[in-house]
DNA sequence: ACCGGAGCCTGTTAGC
DNA sequence: TGCTAACAGGCTCCGG
């Protein structure tokens, strides 16, 4: 599932390939990929416009346009890439972008939950996402304000894309294995020396996450095709029954406000107070 | 204001 | 062995 590393990795490769090309038509064979606005509306409005920078906001990508904004976001099994429009079609390739150098993008993507948005003002999709998690926005302070008052599990807030933006249910694990901070501990019981571990092992696994290019676990493969190599080096996320790293007890598997949730029970006590 | 849960999807896996 | 049912997951929308 492409979290802020896994976007970040697709977005590193399309820059090269797309930066400075001209979108000559799309094909929707999934039409609820576009978002917000009618597909044939979205083919008219795109044609022609050339692709100015690929970046990145959270788990969105961003492509500006001569005078739109594409944002797409993958969600469970998005996957873009350039590729020759020889090259066969792909059994779940969605929506496809013709290039003016003949080059097509294509968006697969096996459980159609990614969407597609053309917009005028960004701030329309993203304007509601809290800071990133890897700039200087993101200070141990402003985590320690965003915690404070919430009487809620440490698991859920993580995955508010409203408080971070980026964290995903393996980077989220990760997270409070480094921190040894167990996920149904209440956010306002933290200590200040253990908001800032947290603040640093947020960056410490998602850093680690883009320099292993992103964790190849269900559906996730960089554009060309290959494997990242995060799955090598998670400490949790799904190694339930598998012994611990650091203490050797076995990794447990436990529902936190819905989504699955993998922890060492030995390093990660609950300390609820 | 905030939280929990359903719904969106398809392929894989568990259970009968 | 072959079928169905449950499950996974990010985000939006709805109701309490």
């Amino acid at each position: 599932m492409p979290e802020l590393p896994e976007v970040e990795t697709t977005v590193r490769a399309l820059r090269e390939p797309l930066v400075g090309r001209v979108i000559t038509a799309v094909h929707t064979y999934w039409p609820g990929h576009i978002a917000k606005i009618d597909p044939a509306e979205f083919q008219t409005r795109i044609k022609g416009q050339e692709i100015t920078a690929v970046n990145r906001r959270g788990k969105y990508l961003l492509f500006p346009l001569s005078h739109d904004t594409m944002i797409i976001h993958l969600r469970m099994s998005g996957h873009l890439a350039v590729v020759e429009p020889a090259l066969p079609l792909h059994k779940h390739d969605r929506t496809i972008f013709q290039l003016a150098d003949g080059q097509e993008l294509r968006f697969r993507d096996q459980r159609k939950f990614g969407k597609v948005y053309l917009v005028q003002d960004p701030a329309s999709v993203l304007g509601k996402l809290g800071p990133e998690p890897l700039t200087s926005a993101f200070t141990a302070d402003l985590l320690h304000t965003c915690l404070q008052n919430r009487h809620r599990a440490l698991k859920p807030l993580l995955l508010d894309q409203t408080l971070i933006a980026g964290i995903g249910n393996i980077y989220a694990d990760e997270a409070l294995f480094n921190a040894k901070l167990h996920p149904m501990r209440l956010a306002n019981t933290l200590t200040d020396t253990e908001t800032q571990t947290l603040h640093t092992s947020i960056q410490k696994v998602l850093k680690l996450g883009i320099q292993r290019e992103g964790a190849s676990i269900d559906l996730y493969t960089k554009p060309d095709g290959t494997r990242g190599d995060m799955q090598n080096a998670v400490a949790v996320f799904r190694r339930t029954g598998e012994p611990c790293y650091d203490c050797g007890a076995l990794i447990e598997r436990i529902k936190v406000g819905g989504r699955s949730t993998h922890y060492c029970p030995r390093c990660q006590p609950l300390k609820n107070r």
